[in-house]
DNA sequence: CTCCTTTGTCTTTTT
DNA sequence: GACAAAGGAG
């Protein structure tokens, strides 16, 4: 049973606000998870309010994992019915079930950001656009803006007449969805799309949902865009027991199209919303909180609050710079392992970065300090060459009208299927119709194919076999069966390279992966499977507990908390970046500093900033001075580092623009280039077993067995285990995962 | 048809 | 500097 006096005065306030629209504004650290989650406990507790009617729609699957585990914790009974998801999961599933009242087959693909790009090009080739006119992702983000604020191609063609680009990207956007519904497939904007379409056309499915979610939650509002807010609307449209969450001043998603107008008209929408605001921070000392609080003034747009705490001031800010990005990483590495000699587990500390690029020195000079790590984001595993060829063969044997699944596999492994032969398929596909795996099938009829037709039919009887093999076996078998009858095992083990190496290790993560989900899954099957795969970006907290620094953007760090946080690359050009600093409109310097805003409030004890003077830039040396947003914190709050580190003390700079960028010698020093790196052994972690020769262990898959041998080679152990089921099998243990009995 | 070299683009950020 | 796409040789 909750403990609702544990609450301060507002977060009960919002707790005991059930019904009608309510609008909870949280500031960084205010308790917000904890309000929703206590005020969840409530409706079920004291309202009596069955827990199935009950839905909180949150933005990342981290949050959604950890309002779960939170709401477990609390409810001991039916928290588990509380419907908890991301918007887009929300949408597959009501999608997988109604569909089919607009056009599509239930099991639809879902395209990734990579599958749009191949297909937009697609559509200029078929269109004569040259890219050179207007760039793909330009279209493609013009596309997504439409999509978000619900206009249809014809909607957008018929707003644009008059401006001949736009119209041409019309023109894109009208043969793209064409193709999409040819394939069977939605993009993520489609799945919040054809959500709200559906409801739209058919009334009565909407009252279904209406009906069922009663309570409605949206974590993290401030990020919602158009499209999100009408969905929302519509199922909250009946009972109107909307809470809506979110921090006007942690909205950092903008760009993708996070419309701030939701959470500043809310009260217009809702005329009778009442609002409450969380204004008390518990997490940060009080120095860090007055730092985010100086930094933040500094925007215009915004609601006017100011947190406060009862928390000790602690330890000032610190602030280092350096000479290079080799260096400051250097520093962090160095600070991190004395902190951990003072005691401080590595798990209480994250370092923190504006892009993706910059985690690679970091990794660098954590691996050279032996100091263990794990990144957050980056490279998605899903998104590797050899985990998306399997992925596709799944998808080709799951919808077979998915002609983008079919071109990247047909013909990998190399089968002599070359473009030619592929473009003749397509050529009839257009001509007759239909999509190209049945062109394939039928390569006898298709003009220009007969010398292939041999090569064609060995590709075809594959995925013939893999369906029937689909229907009768389990997941991970039909796997097995497409790396082995595919000899895409084969080929990599006879590269005899790391890298392939470190690709059939990829390979074995993606089959535990799939073995996780026949065991969590209600109901596994294939469709399932992708769309599970395709909705989570990454696979996070795989193994929580070892103790490692966080490597993440400031993005991703937003709703986490750690004691000690490292904000690296504090530079202008960098943070604030480069476009922002140059567009005449202040508003995305203001969604930088957002940013910042949520990065510093991450920290709970101590913030550390860093900046380098140079830094490494598309290959050249970049001369940068130090961020504005560190010089937007009072000296009061911080300490700087040995040498004189103020930032106003130095001269160097002395230019106006800030950055002075110049083919300075790029200064090439012996840094090693970082070997292919698996997602499933970070190099950095040396691998301890706990088994020796003779012992009992247990394979995720394999089942048991006795270790027959173990032999240590590079960084790793090759070992030999004797299963009962499958038999003898040689494994590296750092991808095996054996488990000693 | 495949492999190799060259060229160009990129750096925002996520589902 | 890294990676993908395009172009050219075998």
């Amino acid at each position: 049973m909750a403990d609702y006096t544990e609450l301060n005065q507002e977060q009960q306030a919002a707790v005991h606000h059930t019904d009608g629209p309510l609008l909870i504004l949280a500031g960084a650290g205010s308790g917000k998870t904890r309000a929703i989650t206590y005020r969840i406990a409530w409706l079920i507790e004291e309202m009596g309010i069955s827990p199935y009617q009950i839905m909180a729609i949150t933005f990342t699957n981290k949050a959604a994992d950890e309002m779960r585990q939170r709401v477990d914790a609390l409810v001991p009974f039916g928290g588990d019915q509380v419907w908890i998801a991301t918007f887009h999961s929300t949408c597959v599933r009501i999608l997988r079930r109604h569909i089919e009242l607009l056009g599509y087959d239930r099991n639809f693909t879902i395209y990734d950001t990579d599958d749009q790009k191949s297909l937009i090009k697609e559509c200029y080739k078929a269109l004569q656009i040259d890219p050179k006119n207007i760039p793909e992702r330009a279209a493609m983000n013009e596309i997504s803006n439409a999509k978000n604020e619900f206009l249809t191609a014809e909607d957008y063609c018929r707003e644009n007449q008059d401006d001949f680009r736009k119209s041409r990207i019309g023109e894109i956007y009208r043969e793209y969805q064409k193709r999409l519904r040819a394939n069977n497939a939605l993009d993520f904007d489609d799945l919040l799309f054809r959500a709200v379409e559906l409801f739209q056309f058919h009334p009565e499915i909407l009252e279904q949902y209406q009906e069922r979610f009663r309570y409605i939650m949206v974590d993290e509002y401030q990020d919602t865009n158009r499209i999100q807010f009408l969905f929302v609307r519509m199922i909250a449209g009946k009972y109107r027991n909307l809470c809506v969450v979110g921090d006007d001043d942690q909205s950092i998603y903008r760009f993708r199209g996070a419309d701030i107008r939701n959470i500043l008209d809310f009260e217009k929408v809702f005329s009778d919303a009442a609002v409450i605001k969380l204004e008390q921070n518990y997490r940060s000392t009080g120095n860090i909180l007055n730092a985010a609080n100086e930094v933040i003034t500094n925007n215009r747009g915004r609601k006017a609050k100011r947190l406060w705490t009862e928390n000790a001031e602690g330890q000032k800010i610190r602030y280092r710079e350096f000479e290079s990005e080799y260096d400051e990483a250097e520093g962090i590495a160095r600070e991190l392992k004395a902190m951990n000699a003072r005691g401080i587990p590595y798990e209480d500390c994250a370092i923190l970065y504006r892009t993706n690029a910059q985690s690679r020195v970091l990794e660098e000079k954590l691996l050279l300090y032996n100091i263990p790590y794990r990144i957050f984001g980056g490279v998605n595993f899903y998104q590797r060459k050899e985990v998306k060829d399997l992925l596709c063969y799944l998808k080709v044997i799951d919808n077979g009208r998915d002609d983008l699944a079919v071109r990247r596999i047909v013909n990998v492994p190399k089968r002599g299927i070359g473009m030619t032969s592929i473009e003749r398929a397509a050529q009839y596909t257009q001509e007759q119709g239909g999509n190209l795996l049945d062109a394939l099938f039928e390569a006898e009829q298709v003009p220009g194919l007969k010398r292939a037709e041999a090569k064609i039919r060995g590709f075809t009887d594959l995925i013939l076999e893999f369906r029937a093999r689909a229907a009768e076996s389990s997941l991970s078998e039909l796997f097995e069966d497409i790396l082995e009858k595919t000899g895409y095992r084969k080929e990599l083990e006879q590269e005899q390279t790391e890298e392939a190496l470190a690709r059939l290790g990829n390979l074995d993560e993606l089959l535990n992966k799939i073995v996780d989900y026949e065991e969590h899954a209600d109901e596994p099957d294939l469709s399932g499977l992708l769309e599970e795969i395709a909705l989570v970006a990454d696979i996070d907290n795989l193994e929580e507990n070892r103790s490692c620094v966080v490597l993440m953007t400031l993005h991703s760090a937003k709703g986490l908390e750690f004691p000690h946080v490292f904000l690296s690359g504090m530079e202008e050009g960098l943070f604030p970046g480069m476009m922002s600093i140059l567009a005449e409109d202040s508003s995305e310097l203001e969604e930088e500093r957002r940013l910042c805003y949520v990065g510093i409030t991450r920290a709970q004890k101590t913030l550390h900033m860093s900046g380098a003077r140079r830094r490494m830039v598309h290959g050249e040396s970049r001369y940068s001075k130090a961020s504005r947003f560190v010089e937007e914190i009072p000296e009061e709050y911080m300490e700087y580092g040995e040498q004189d580190d103020r930032p106003r003390a130095r001269g160097y700079a002395a230019g106006s623009g800030g950055t002075l960028s110049g083919k300075v010698s790029s200064g090439k020093t012996g840094y090693f280039k970082k070997p292919y790196q698996s997602y499933a052994m970070p190099l950095n972690q040396a691998v301890s077993i706990d088994y020796a020769v003779g012992d009992r262990v247990k394979h995720i898959k394999f089942g048991q067995g006795t270790v027959t041998e173990i032999r240590p080679g590079g960084r790793d152990y090759e070992v030999t285990v004797d299963f009962e089921k499958v038999g003898v099998k040689k494994m590296f243990a750092s991808f095996a995962k054996l488990k000693k009995m």
